[in-house]
DNA sequence: ATCTTTGATTTAAACGTTTAAACTACCATT
DNA sequence: AATGGTAGTTTAAACGTTTAAATCAAAGAT
């Protein structure tokens, strides 16, 4: 079913039934109700790739995320996805599939860069509108999105990028968390960070040495530890900081991985949480609800942050914005019942 | 960047170059270097509207997802966007959000139906090749997405339905899981059950009954307990079953989170796993690797599937399958320590 | 010397839209 | 009666490809 043949059905031309589906002049009421009768009764559905020729927009934007499986990646596409369909426009998606490549081979670096070029081959060959990112991006892959000549948007996190981005608050976050645990009367802290050369680790780190410092509190070189993200590592690290009978009151995990495994690590000396130690994760992931004391942590916000970007993005496609907008978003505390009061 | 320019900066024609492109005819050695030389240069990549117009097929395939955020969903997405690049293809993502919905709107059925249709509509609009609906599917869906004329694959579960459809054994697992516990030596049993109306419910019970039937074996019937899928009432329904003193020797759970919520209850009841009760699941959810023992459980094909669902849609894409094809892919048993070897 | 064949290239139509420009009635002013 | 304006409609070009058909030149066969 073409214009054409809808145009033929109704003894008109062409034209007349473009401007009745978009109604973009002036017809006249009978045309476009025997226009619109045609329409419904055939089912007809316009060409989005024509009107997209034609109209040298295509109403697509490219999502290129890091690894569709890291869970908080979907909850992003969602909030991309949702304010998109408001919008009218479409998504394609590619998936760096970065987590397996990491793991499985030496050279990922160039791969990377690769797969990138890839994605943007397709994307860019299918018009798009423009492009968001969702991941840890760094210099290296803002050069090459900067390269092509459309609006990026940066989701997640960034180190000092170009471009517009949206990330959630990571120093700000822990720092509030830290200065909650403060108010509480803690003053005896053990941190677990995670990865040394993550981003996220450093900020989240920088916000807790923040509060400290504000309150003039100093920590023992010894408690000061990192682990993987992962449980195990989170309840190694643990072990040693509650090991020992003038272990911290406090111990905050910078994920809730790590959090439940300091969890389970205090079980297993015998130590009761909160009444024994304090523990405060970061992310507020799935496994929280399994496990009581409910542990205070952190919500990301990150159907927002799919909204923002979007958002974001459209402007930009439309030519609303000037320069580079960066967006933090606020995470929301998570209260518990694994913070004792100490005062 | 357009052929028009590559061939002008050429100086050749179009068609030629298309030729160069595609080699899709013969051409001189010394124009395709002459042409592949100025293609690389510029950077050239083809407006892939512009083929697919031409062309009349699009080298999209449109993905529908019942609800992004359930973890499973982004396995069967990754697999199937692997195979569609390794093919050339691109996919777009519909969500249709329905875990929300279904929540907060008592009439989700008939926004269900829009939503599919305004999916359908962009789909169908951008000429994409063929439809992947990812979840579980009644005849209601069967029949919206029978009414285009485009090839559809339905992915993961579904009823009875007409189309071509790739799945994971529920029955058959776990008939072969229990048939596993029988080896064992047990014989006194509870279960677990998910969501009466859930069509993974029945089969998994089904094949639950089959190993029992078939071992001459039966349940008393106050051992027989169904909750929703969720921790909270695996946990509820364990404490009831092994709330007294001969409970059975195997708890089935009928998935991971509720099997959690048996190891929690058993331990609340001072009941080790699997000294005193055994316990196993399904899923191979993430939750699994926190607790310990480890749960034995069960790991569907999640990312085949995805395999499998582009392969049969690109199979119907090229003409080449004759009628509906359906695949039922094995899981695979994870064994963990929560079951006691009896004999 | 003429006719075929072959290989390399170009021409031009087509895909399904949008949209500026042209056209046609019809009516209202002068 | 000529002019102008307006509402409704059509014409035709354009978007960037692909591809059947046409063209052309050079080589081979008779």
């Amino acid at each position: 079913m073409t214009l054409k043949e809808i145009a033929s059905m109704a003894g008109v031309s062409v034209a007349t039934v473009s401007y009745v589906l978009n109604n973009t002049a002036q017809v006249s009421d009978e045309t476009r109700k025997k226009v619109e009768k045609i329409i419904k009764e055939t089912g007809y559905r316009s060409n989005i790739l024509a009107k997209s020729l034609r109209r040298n927009e295509s109403f697509l934007v490219g999502v290129i995320v890091e690894d569709v499986t890291v869970w908080h990646t979907a909850y992003i596409i969602d909030g991309i996805n949702e304010i998109a369909e408001a919008r009218g426009y479409n998504t394609i998606l590619s998936n760096l599939r970065l987590l397996n490549k990491i793991e499985s081979q030496f050279d990922h670096i160039s791969n990377y860069q690769r797969d990138i070029d890839k994605a943007l081959d397709v994307m860019v060959g299918m018009q798009v509108d423009g492009i968001i990112y969702v991941g840890m991006h760094d210099r290296k892959i803002s050069h090459i999105l900067g390269n092509i000549k459309k609006p990026v948007v940066y989701c997640y996190c960034y180190t000092d990028g170009e471009g517009s981005s949206v990330r959630y608050s990571n120093e700000k976050t822990v720092y509030q968390m830290t200065q909650m645990l403060i108010e509480n009367g803690h003053r005896e802290f053990g941190v677990i960070n995670g990865l040394k050369e993550s981003e996220p680790a450093a900020l989240r780190y920088n916000g807790f040495l923040k509060a400290l410092n504000e309150a003039g509190i100093t920590m023992k070189e010894e408690n000061i530890t990192c682990g993987n993200w992962k449980y195990r590592e989170g309840k190694e690290a643990a072990k040693k900081l509650l090991g020992k009978s003038d272990h911290p009151t406090a111990i905050v995990a910078m994920n809730d991985d790590m959090a439940v495994g300091v969890c389970d690590a205090a079980r297993e000396l015998g130590l009761k949480v909160p009444d024994d130690v304090s523990v405060t994760g970061f992310d507020n992931a799935d496994i929280i609800q399994y496990v009581s004391p409910r542990i205070t942590t952190v919500e990301r916000p990150l159907q927002e942050m799919g909204y923002r970007s979007m958002e974001l993005l459209l402007e930009g496609v439309r030519g609303a914005s000037v320069g580079d907008v960066s967006i933090t978003l606020p995470c929301a505390l998570i209260e518990g019942e694994s913070v004792k009061k100490l005062n």
